[in-house]
DNA sequence: CATATGATGGACT
DNA sequence: GTCCATCATATGG
């Protein structure tokens, strides 16, 4: 089943939470990407330290406050990062991609990563948006209503959910926001 | 225009 | 574990 804005216009950790083990699909030219997402940060609003939804609002961070579903895109350290927006439209929210275990089109990701272990392909945010071959073009699409990307509930297998604190942030909340399935081999290191 | 800054990744010891 | 290339933004002069 297709994901859709009701899912996503919800709190961002239970989005972050509820997106592990759905799969996140890109019809591409020569062939369909898909992976199932294993790894996922929950990003908030002004009260947030790690998050970009500071008073300021900028051309990148005013999607944070768009309704849920709608695609963030940002550049950092020479890496685009792909965001969906989370939560009711006006308040701002959005979920990190961080990674995802490759399904379909493993060959083509191959090529964009320039990699041939399948554990390098989308083991990390940005490893993930190049397998995808994702970049600021995307930024406020919609992957509710998008002709080329969506997002799927259709897991079979059972997991768990672990979780730890956001990578790489200066200055994180006290609660735990970064989730991952246990003992996946896809979770970024 | 100049420069500082990352929600990173990869190479190396 | 350490080091550093990376480059779009944001901000200040």
């Amino acid at each position: 089943m297709k994901l859709d804005g009701d899912f996503f216009s919800r709190e961002s950790d239970k989005v972050a939470r509820d997106l592990l083990g759905c799969y996140f699909v890109r019809d591409y030219n020569p062939g369909v990407l898909k992976g199932r997402i294993v790894e996922t940060e929950a990003y908030f609003g002004p009260e947030d330290p790690a998050s970009r939804a500071k008073e300021k609002k900028t051309k990148i961070n005013e999607n944070m406050w768009k309704s849920g579903g709608t695609i963030l895109v940002y550049m950092i350290h020479g890496h685009w990062l792909f965001n969906i927006v989370t939560e009711e439209e006006g308040v701002p929210g959005a979920v990190l991609i961080r990674a995802v275990e490759p399904v379909k089109g493993i060959g083509i990701m191959k090529r964009l990563r320039d990699r041939n272990k399948e554990r390098e392909l989308a083991s990390g945010p940005g490893k993930f948006t190049q397998a995808f071959d994702i970049s600021e073009k995307h930024h406020g699409g919609d992957v509710t209503s998008s002709d080329i990307f969506s997002v799927l509930d259709e897991d079979e297998e059972e997991f768990e959910i672990d979780s730890s604190h956001r990578i790489g942030v200066s200055e994180d909340l006290e609660e735990e926001f970064r989730f991952f399935i246990e003992d996946n081999k896809h979770v970024s290191k």
